[in-house]
DNA sequence: CTGCTATGATTGATCGGCGA
DNA sequence: GTCGCCGATCAATCATAGCA
């Protein structure tokens, strides 16, 4: 309600594609989606969005995923299921990846 | 439940893929204590100054009481906005003393004014970073 | 067209680390 | 020891996009 009806900000949701890789880097990253400022950077230019549109993209999926556990818990089996068939190729830097962390 | 028990839930829920991981867990601390309201609206005398040290548990006792806005996070005012902003041009830094003058004015903690500066500053930087717009007012991102 | 949910952005405030 | 700042993040909210 602030300065809204202006000729401004016509919020777009990202491409099928970039959310796919987003996603996909997140769910890979499970045990810790918090990627480095170079990840972070790559993913941007993959998805042809800024740096900061992806911290966003994490905060948001990381604070939404906990108020929803249950219903994120089948978009990450989706996704367990969907690296394990097939692409292992994942070039991006983790940022820091000790083992399965349970927490 | 209420205060942060996070005991050391192991979790290994071992029947479902998807384990809990501390980020998964992490709390912030107290949203925030805050006094004062807004200006020219004092219909609620609640003395109970107390302050609820850590946390609140389910709130739901407060939440009826101070309900609608209390929620941690304060809601800046316009007039306070103006005014923050037309000091950070005159001043991207604060001294002590400048910043109680300030606080005093707008009816705010001097942390808040100071937290305040703090992401402005960032907001700023981060504008940089990409718009490319050392400009204020009327220049958000395209 | 209406109602509702998904989603990107904004922002007051917190967390951990630094340096003075 | 304390205090302000930085960088990243959290958490709640805003406003819109998108779909039944």
């Amino acid at each position: 309600l602030k300065n809204v009806v202006s000729i401004r900000r016509k919020r777009r949701n990202f491409s099928k594609q970039a959310t796919e890789i987003l996603n996909e880097y997140f769910y890979s990253h499970l045990s810790n989606p918090y990627p480095s400022e170079e990840a972070k950077e790559e993913l941007a230019r993959k998805c042809s969005i800024t740096v900061s549109q992806v911290s966003n993209w994490f905060g948001n999926k990381r604070i939404r995923y906990k108020k929803n556990i249950g219903k994120a818990q089948e978009e990450a089996n989706l996704y367990a299921a969907k690296k394990a068939a097939g692409s292992s190729p994942y070039g991006l830097t983790p940022s820091s990846q000790g083992s399965g962390n349970i927490m | 439940s209420g205060t942060t028990r996070q005991s050391q839930t192991n979790s290994v829920i071992a029947a479902a893929p998807v384990p809990q991981y501390k980020w998964m867990q992490v709390k912030r601390n107290i949203p925030k204590p805050n006094i004062n309201k807004a200006p020219e609206f004092s219909f609620n005398g609640a003395p109970q100054s107390a302050v609820a040290v850590s946390n609140c548990a389910s709130s739901a006792s407060l939440a009826a009481g101070l309900a609608a806005n209390n929620t941690g996070r304060t809601n800046f005012t316009t007039k306070q906005l103006t005014e923050l902003e037309k000091e950070f041009h005159f001043n991207k830094y604060l001294t002590r003393a400048r910043r109680i003058e300030i606080a005093t004015a707008l009816q705010l903690n001097e942390t808040q004014v100071k937290i305040w500066f703090q992401n402005r500053r960032m907001k700023q930087k981060k504008r940089m970073k990409e718009g490319l717009i050392p400009s204020d007012t009327s220049t958000p991102p395209p």
